[in-house]
DNA sequence: TGTACATCAGTGAACGCGCGTTCACTGATGTAC
DNA sequence: TGTACATCAGTGAACGCGCGTTCACTGATGTAC
């Protein structure tokens, strides 16, 4: 068979992509890219048609997660608010969003574990993540405060690593503790410098 | 040749077991168990003689290291205090040690993500994290303070999977800080109930 | 509108090689007498 | 203190199989005229 009616290259790309992450979450990065075609109901060569080598697939899949996580801050984003910790409140708030499947959380970080296995990814992250460091430290917060925030942010999506269950009530209670800090923190009445 | 002599099986064992940590962390849990064996100077065979198989090394090589940490953890506390907080203080200074060499963080944390390819290890990591929420929910610290506490700690060992560079004075803030709240959510005068 | 051709989006068999594991063997060490 | 034997702590060659990659081929779609 050639190319297939019905669904655009983009498509089975995305399609792909997609079962990619599912199966590699739950086999481990290891999985054959015979089984994630097979998931895919594409054959292995439709596969490296899309991802030249499995390398590719894999950085195509982290590069995906990055940008995602990245349009959730955005969309968290206050656009009425202009003041110190606007960006900062976003991160917390896409860093403990209430996932939709309960293992989700889970999954994604195990994923992103995975992922690690691949020295492009791990640039591709590390890149990334000083990204991130340099625009929260232009948000205008104390750096004692930015600390232990992007620290506790870190924490709650690495956490799932270290086998912890995601615990709505937990999350909630943090999302509020950090967001007290950050406001605190940015009214300058209520904080004096130490 | 047989036994090598000056040399006790448990020596070897342990060389096998540090030589392996170093290895994976700097190629990758896909690293070959011929290569590990040439790092330490043993043959394949003489490494399978230790562990027989590729999983039993890489489960040693993690109950290895959630042993060292609790054990970190143990020699930070303080024996004179038996008041709340005591363990979770102990908890923020094992996990912001400053480490010895410059990258010792980002390797340590880079092989407990190689390691999770592992479902034993996974599972493993599970049920000490789970001891660890355990232990530190009953150190009489209120709810909402250790969860930014534990949240922050995580962070800051998981930072490195995401490339942040381990900066002695950052960390240095975010100890004071954690440590301050923890001192401060320990002494009933100073936290009226929310 | 038909037709010829090029390209796109795959298929699926084959290859080759690297890896974990097995296995027969060995020299050093421990032990009984 | 010798000596014979058992076991320990490995060696290193061989095996076999699973995997990523290559490749020749193909039917559907797009395009020029």
């Amino acid at each position: 068979m050639g190319r297939t009616a019905g669904r655009s290259s983009q498509d089975t790309r995305r399609l792909v992509l997609e079962t990619a992450a599912t199966v590699i979450r739950t086999h481990g990065i290891s999985v054959s890219l015979d089984v994630i075609a097979q998931h895919a109901g594409v054959s292995k060569g439709g596969l490296i048609y899309h991802f030249p080598t499995k390398e590719a697939l894999v950085v195509a899949l982290a590069t995906d997660m990055l940008e995602a996580f990245r349009a959730s801050v955005d969309a968290y984003a206050d656009p009425t608010d202009d003041g110190p910790g606007r960006l900062t409140r976003a991160f917390v708030h896409a860093s403990l969003e209430p996932e939709i499947e309960e293992s989700d959380a889970h999954e994604r970080v195990a994923l992103v574990a995975q992922l690690h296995a691949s020295t492009a990814v791990a640039e591709l992250a590390a890149a990334d993540y000083q990204r991130w460091e340099r625009d929260l430290a232009a948000d205008g917060l104390p750096p004692d405060v930015l600390a232990v925030v992007i620290a506790a942010a870190d924490g709650v999506m690495a956490s799932p690593l270290w086998g912890a269950t995601p615990d709505r009530t937990r999350l909630d209670l943090l999302r509020v503790s950090l967001l007290a800090m950050i406001d605190a923190a940015a009214s300058p009445s209520a904080r004096p410098t130490a």
